[in-house]
DNA sequence: AGCACGCCGACT
DNA sequence: GTCGGCGTGCTC
């Protein structure tokens, strides 16, 4: 029986620590449960990783007692914590901060800081030279408890107050656990036999070719696959996969990029399945979360449909998984702490579970396509069939102050004349209306984070990235001049110009601030679909929408706000949205595109909107300019308040890094805008393998830099 | 992360 | 003179 436990801890530490089983916990204590320990005096939740009989004898002094191990049953399952184990590792991010990302967060129980009287206090002992504020709160406080943030919150100026009764003994602050729930999630549902529903709605040639995936399930094989077809093959043979796969025993986890994607396919497969189906995404609530995290680990389902965070789902016996939509940007996490490649992770699961893994696009990356090229697994299912669609490129000059051309003008009419509708597609929600100084032509930005004020209510001024609201200034802040409002080109800038353009036509904005429930989604889709709405200006928001009535016209606004960019995969991201539009637009319909760059490459391609010679040119490119698939990159973003430190450990790390004999290439630092205050600074490595970068990364890392950086690989 | 220890500016 | 700012370092 084992005496230690090794457990990892959810806070940025590398290491993991020894802790003692008492007794009582010895025969029950299993790897995957959490317990809590005594960590530098406060209390904290973490993970059994190891049980062993001894531990290095220099640790033995120090090493203190469990206080108490939480689950009956583990919460990490072995793959998971092999998972996370191996991942951390190749991310350089700390294996229980990976921990926690695969548990529902109220799992993780966390402590508040919680204020008592003490005997002395209550007994009224050493009270009478007390301030006035001092006895008020003791009065407050009373024989309660009360949590210091709440204190906070409730009186101001508080903590000078609190650290004087506390030297004066007279207060105790103490950790306390919120209430530890130990809820199991509803109970699996009984043993059953669903009647699988059979449809014949694979051809042939098709059932050949996906076949190799059947038998890669049965056999158990981590095999990958991309499945290259447009939106509603993919639905069928994802369904027929997943019959299949089911039947066989396994379950199926299928991953999509967007909520409303989620929704979408489940409903459809709902209809189309009579299997139990779990659907998971972030819009359900914390408490919505942990009983579905449950129900999927008893068992409950055997086909999962989930967003992103899915792919940690403790699910047994995974037979397969499919990332729907693979080439979506949301798959690349790059927001929060840590960063990481879901399909990256996705690939780690299916070798370590043996899960076959498929992919699914219209218009897959570049990168998946060229491997399943080289390493086998393409399925595609694109009929070259000739549209009679037509792509008209519009030239419209920068300096042109209307949004919308005299030619694209004239084909909107042209369509509203002949009862037709139209959809504008423009890469900006909203109505943007930046200040720009007339004499100086500072362009007023975020303190915070460099992005553009934008006005907001007439008298103030707004960051869209972090909501920070100030009063409109009356003058420059360097030079006093005067402002001028400079209108953007958001949905809302078009929707205005639309009704002046066309006055009585009912025109719709489709983003995600027009769009902000369920209730105005369907008004709109429905309204759109009866005609009520001619013209509908969406976004990217769009492209995740299957349900609208095909229109003659599409008009493309501003394209160069998403290839102009200097992004080695901001051609990539164009071709994806074009391709993800097309499908709104009838057969003999339009697609116009206004641009200032119409001799630009990949609008060019467009006009024959051949993914393959897409593909190629876009090979040829990557591979001149050693992007991926070719040339791996490293990125590393250094973050936190003080500039002064982040610039030191970049300059360290870079001085240590280019010591590195390897073929390796480092760009110099870089700062980046701050993103909720905080300064960041980039340093880009670039190596022909990924190997090369995360081994010459952690050795130039060491162990003096163990947090305030994320790092992630474009492969 | 959060808590302790340690060294510099404004104050009862 | 002290209080308290946050920079640095460690946690079995």
């Amino acid at each position: 029986m084992a005496n230690f436990a090794e457990l990892v801890l959810p806070l940025p530490l590398s290491k993991t620590l020894y802790y003692k089983i008492p007794s009582q916990y010895k025969n029950r204590i299993k790897e995957g449960m959490r317990v809590i320990v005594d960590l530098k005096n406060r209390k904290i939740t973490g993970i059994v990783v190891g049980l062993i009989d001894k531990i290095p004898r220099e640790f033995l002094k120090e090493c203190k007692e469990i206080e108490e191990v939480i689950d009956e049953e583990p919460v990490v399952s072995k793959s998971i914590l092999e998972l996370t184990r191996r991942f951390s590792d190749y991310y350089i991010v700390p294996w229980g901060e990976f921990i926690k990302l695969t548990l529902p967060s109220s799992l993780i129980l966390k402590t508040t800081k919680k204020v008592f009287l003490t005997e002395k206090a209550k007994n009224k002992k050493n009270t009478q030279n007390l301030s006035k504020n001092e006895k008020a709160l003791l009065n407050f406080i009373g024989n309660k408890s009360y949590s210091v943030t709440f204190l906070k919150r409730k009186f101001k100026d508080i903590s000078p107050i609190l650290s004087k009764l506390s030297r004066k003994g007279l207060i105790e602050i103490k950790n306390e656990f919120r209430k530890i729930k130990k809820r199991k999630g509803a109970k699996p549902l009984e043993e059953g036999f669903y009647q699988l529903k059979l449809e014949t709605f694979i051809h042939s040639k098709e059932k050949d070719k996906i076949d190799e995936i059947i038998k890669s399930i049965k056999d158990e094989k981590s095999s990958q696959f991309l499945i290259f077809a447009p939106d509603n093959i993919r639905v069928n043979l994802y369904s027929y996969l997943i019959k299949e796969t089911i039947s066989k025993g396994k379950k199926v986890l299928l991953i999509l990029p967007e909520i409303l994607l989620v929704r979408t396919i489940y409903d459809e497969l709902k209809k189309r399945i009579n299997v139990k189906i779990g659907m998971f995404h972030s819009g359900l609530t914390p408490r919505e979360r942990e009983t579905e995290w449950f129900n999927i680990r008893n068992n409950m389902y055997d086909l999962i449909i989930g967003s992103r965070s899915s792919i940690f789902f403790p699910i047994e016996n995974l037979g397969l998984i499919i990332v729907d939509k693979e080439e979506d940007e949301s798959y690349f996490l790059k927001k929060d702490y840590p960063f990481y490649d879901l399909k990256q992770i996705a690939k780690f699961r299916a070798k370590i579970e043996s899960v076959t893994l498929v992919y699914g696009s219209e218009s897959p990356s570049i990168e998946s396509y060229y491997e399943a090229l080289k390493r086998g697994g393409l399925i595609s299912l694109i009929r070259e069939k000739r549209y009679g669609m037509k792509v008209v490129i519009n030239y419209h000059s920068k300096k042109e102050t209307k949004i919308i051309g005299e030619e694209l003008k004239k084909e909107i009419k042209e369509r509203l004349r002949k009862n037709e509708q139209v959809i504008l597609f423009v890469n900006r929600k909203g109505e943007e209306e930046f200040l720009i100084c007339k004499k100086c032509g500072l362009l007023l930005k975020c303190k915070n984070c460099n992005y553009p004020y934008n006005i907001y209510k007439r008298d103030k001024i707004v960051c869209y990235f972090c909501n920070y609201i100030l009063p409109l200034p009356s003058n420059c802040p360097i030079c006093k001049g005067v402002f001028k409002r400079i209108i953007g080109k958001g949905t809302g800038s078009v929707l205005k110009e639309i009704q002046n353009l066309f006055p009585g036509i009912k025109a719709c904005r489709f983003d995600s601030e027009a769009i902000k429930n369920r209730k105005t989604e369907t008004k709109v889709i429905n309204d759109f679909n009866k005609g009520k709405v001619k013209i509908l200006i969406g976004t990217q928001l769009l492209t995740y929408y299957y349900n609208f009535n095909k229109v003659s016209l599409l008009g493309v606004l501003y394209p160069e706000n998403i290839f102009g960019i200097s992004d080695y995969k901001s051609g990539e991201r164009f071709f994806q949205i074009m391709t993800n539009l097309k499908k709104f637009v009838s057969e003999k319909g339009t697609i116009f595109i206004q641009t200032s760059f119409p001799e630009n490459y990949i609008i060019q391609i467009l006009k024959d909107f051949n993914y393959i010679k897409f593909y190629k040119s876009e090979l040829k490119f990557r591979e001149l300019f050693e992007y991926p698939p070719f040339f791996k990159i490293g990125e590393l973003i250094f973050y936190g308040k003080n500039l002064r430190n982040i610039a030191n450990k970049a300059r360290v790390f870079y001085s240590k890094i280019r010591e590195s004999s390897e073929d390796l290439k480092i760009y110099e630092p870089v700062l980046l805008p701050k993103i909720h205050g905080e300064c960041r600074v980039r340093i880009l490595i670039k190596a022909k393998e990924e190997r090369i970068i995360v081994d010459n990364v952690k050795k130039a890392l060491q162990e003096n830099f163990q947090r305030n950086f994320n790092f992630i690989i474009y492969a």
